[in-house]
DNA sequence: AACCTTTCCGGTAACGTTGCCGGAAGGTAA
DNA sequence: TTACCTTCCGGCAACGTTACCGGAAAGGTT
């Protein structure tokens, strides 16, 4: 029977009325009898009438969209990330518009213009480990989008930003093994010259110096990746004299690439040599022993990151914030 | 200096000339003259003019705008198609809204309606556990959205579909352990009444009538959930005598917790018993011994369907099509 | 009775774009 | 010259909605 949706002129025709009075009736209560609001808000549910949300962008020029841009889409973190911002987006009626930057800067910025041309109210962004300039950001702010960097920040860049504190996750994790007694505890690192590696690393120092417990070179090695070359640097750590009797890794999955080679060793895990990860992926809890590790808030970020953004299109504020959220130590068997 | 994104106005006022001339120079070339058309394009850069997206939607009627439901986000397989997607959604210039469902039906019904609020060009979705009805679907079809399910469909949902073969690729797995030798496996399924438990196992028991090894009921048991808590299915199945000397599992991680349990028997793997996971999990590579998986290509199917629905949006065919991919089985360590 | 206030509604323009139609200018052919 | 065709452009309406303004009708006050 009806080919179109139904529109606002639909209803003030079938009423014989005028539009502006069904828009009226449609979002506020005042200028309209209560009697004829009634049957406008009768009458579009009788035929399913839905607001066009185009034609409503269109005159009051904001869309209640949001642009995000991320590394990628399927790995653990930003999923979680991801995740966070979806549920909130649904509860405060925004909707989100997902890219990938696949670690490409071109790609990343390409992805920004697109969204910036779809008219977004917003850009929550995590920058790809190439990207150094904050030129396409300033592009966004020049056309008054408000910008929010999340986790893989640009210092310099002047937005509000929602970081999570690994720096003190490193160091809860090491003070945890000194703890335990741990004397000579190593450190596998992530790839040189990246700031995930770096605050890490740095929580592994002071943790160190804060005990004054000398740091040790021969006791240090880096990944050249993130995922499955991490058997280099195990060999090197495990071949300083003395042994180690703890490590602590930059995610889970290296940590769980050592497990059987210390194994090999004839080594006991947590009893000559305790390890502790980062991440808390979901296999830490599966594999024996379980690991230790710590978890990053990934879904709570996402949720604080689009929360604050849209505090800042609809107050309009313009003040830079920055958040950070705390990470949690997991404890489990690996470092007992 | 310029407060708003420059418009069509702005250009035609500056070459004085009308808004039509303007919008037919920056789209096609017949009835305009070639150098109003080249003044006007070097205008259009010039002022980094941009076509509002939200008007042209308004008036040509349609987004290019795609809903996608999942029912989660952050999960491995998902987070993969998501990234396919993406990856296809921007080379093709259509854009991609996402929302998950959290396997409630509910949400998930409540999310396609916003989508479709949002004049959405099409839908794409992988249903959530408990729907059992396409009511929603029907919905959309009824407003002219074409539907695209994938990976988790509704078998009597009159759409094209996408899916990926696991029955095939348990029949593979399964083979792959006979041809080892193996007289005697166990299987570790799903939740009961779920498509995927079903078809693996369907595949699983194929395999064995095919080879003409009995079904062994003792050598059968399922988990309650996805995650974790595989142990007591484990637990009964190596308590079967004689035990079992191979043993599929409905994925990695319930593989995973296996390996350390198996251990504690005094039992080798491979030597021992084999074992096979499904997904591919990233650890799947890293725990020792390495796992023998079967691999969905989550990131195919993910661009795939996403590419089957540009298709039918653009060329208004309403004819439903059935898209099967198939597994790789990834074979490591563990049964070999 | 004249004036003011309140309540409610309709008309119109606007948001930025496209599509259609009509027409001016110039060229070509009889 | 007239008739016709081509090339190119401008005007107008439309997409569905909201915002603003003006005004009719009803009631209240002096």
């Amino acid at each position: 029977m009806m080919q179109r949706p139904p529109t606002i002129k639909d209803l003030a025709r079938a009423l014989n009325i005028s539009v502006s009075t069904v828009s009226r009736a449609l979002r506020n209560a005042t200028d309209i009898n209560p009697e004829t609001r009634q049957a406008v808000l009768k009458l579009a549910k009788e035929m399913e009438y839905e607001p066009n949300f185009i034609a409503q962008s269109l005159v009051k020029k904001q869309t209640h969209i949001i642009g995000v841009v991320v590394p990628s889409i399927d790995s653990n973190y930003f999923s979680e990330a991801l995740s966070g911002m979806t549920d909130c987006a649904i509860e405060q009626n925004y909707h989100l518009m997902i890219c990938q930057s696949n670690e490409n800067e071109v790609l990343e910025n390409k992805s920004i213009r697109k969204l910036l041309s779809c008219n977004i109210d917003g850009l929550l962004i995590s920058v790809s480990l190439q990207t150094k300039s904050d030129n396409v950001i300033k592009e966004a702010q020049k056309k008054h989008v408000p910008v929010v960097m999340f986790d893989r920040i640009i210092p310099g860049a002047d937005c509000t930003k929602v970081i999570v504190n690994e720096y003190e996750g490193a160091l809860k994790a090491v003070e945890h093994l000194i703890k335990k007694g741990c004397k000579r505890i190593a450190h596998i690192g992530g790839p040189k010259d990246l700031s995930v590696s770096e605050n890490r690393k740095k929580g592994y120092l002071d943790a160190l110096a804060k005990h004054k417990i000398p740091v040790r070179e021969e006791l240090i090695a880096h990944c050249k990746s993130f995922e499955e070359d991490a058997i280099g640097a195990i060999r090197k750590v495990m071949n300083a004299k003395p042994r180690p009797d703890a490590i602590f890794f930059i995610n889970d999955l290296s940590a769980i690439t050592a497990i059987e080679y210390i194994r090999r060793k004839g080594l006991r895990i947590p009893e000559d040599i305790k390890i502790v990860g980062f991440n808390n992926d979901k296999v830490s809890n599966v594999v024996e022993p379980a690991l230790t590790t710590v978890m990053q808030p990934g879904y709570e970020v996402g949720k604080l990151a689009l929360g604050v953004l849209i505090d800042e299109i609809e107050s309009k504020s313009t003040e830079r914030q920055l958040f950070e959220l705390r990470t949690t130590l997991v404890t489990r068997k690996s470092s007992r």
